[in-house]
DNA sequence: GCAATATTTCGCATATGGTAGAAATATGGA
DNA sequence: TCCATATTTCTACCATATGCGAAATATTGC
């Protein structure tokens, strides 16, 4: 998952679909929203689908990619027990301020 | 930082480094934990230190290397604004359970 | 079935990344 | 100064990743 997310076209995708969480966006208004050719950006999407970070939906001839908020958390839990629970090298209050 | 982290024996190396803060580790001792050749742990090292994500310090002939968790704390800082408070993707309750 | 649109697959050029042996550098001590 | 040890730099090789145009596939409506 870092990897699928640690190349900048990559994080934009999913930084775009999640401020349109969670109904999610269509490949073409991805493409022209990022200004990304069509075939790189099914490229993209299909290695963000391989680490089950996004989610497809089909509606008529379009595909609507959203972003998998249970991947996403699976990852944010990982790193916070890397670096909060197993080990503490991060306060947890550094990151989160909930109550 | 996503990249950095986003190969297996770099993520093996900062949790390596995780589980020996905050004294971290001198290179021979990763390399032989790890068993990555003393060449190729140079050049991810180097990786880390360019994200940041690792500190130096420098005891004799002996190089420390320890997780920089000002670092770590940044990258989960933004992951967790990204999905938590700049969309609503994840509920914090899910990633952290402070009271 | 055919046209129109959306998206993916294919093919290719180029670039970047990982690995590791050998040589170079750095440090401390005799 | 010279030696021993730790680590990095150099160099090369191979695999994988990126980007994109063109062609192929999928879906709907007529």
């Amino acid at each position: 998952m870092l990897s699928a997310m640690g190349t900048e076209p990559r994080l934009r995708i999913v930084r775009l679909l999640l401020s349109a969480h969670p109904e999610g966006l269509v490949v073409g208004d991805i493409a022209s929203e990022l200004e990304i050719a069509g075939s790189t950006l099914s490229h993209h999407l299909e290695k963000l689908r391989n680490e089950d970070l996004v989610k497809v939906r089909r509606e008529g001839t379009f595909l609507w990619y959203s972003a998998n908020a249970t991947a996403l958390q699976e990852l944010l839990g990982f790193l916070f027990a890397e670096c909060c629970t197993r080990n503490k090298a991060i306060e947890p209050q550094t990151i989160v301020c909930c109550r």
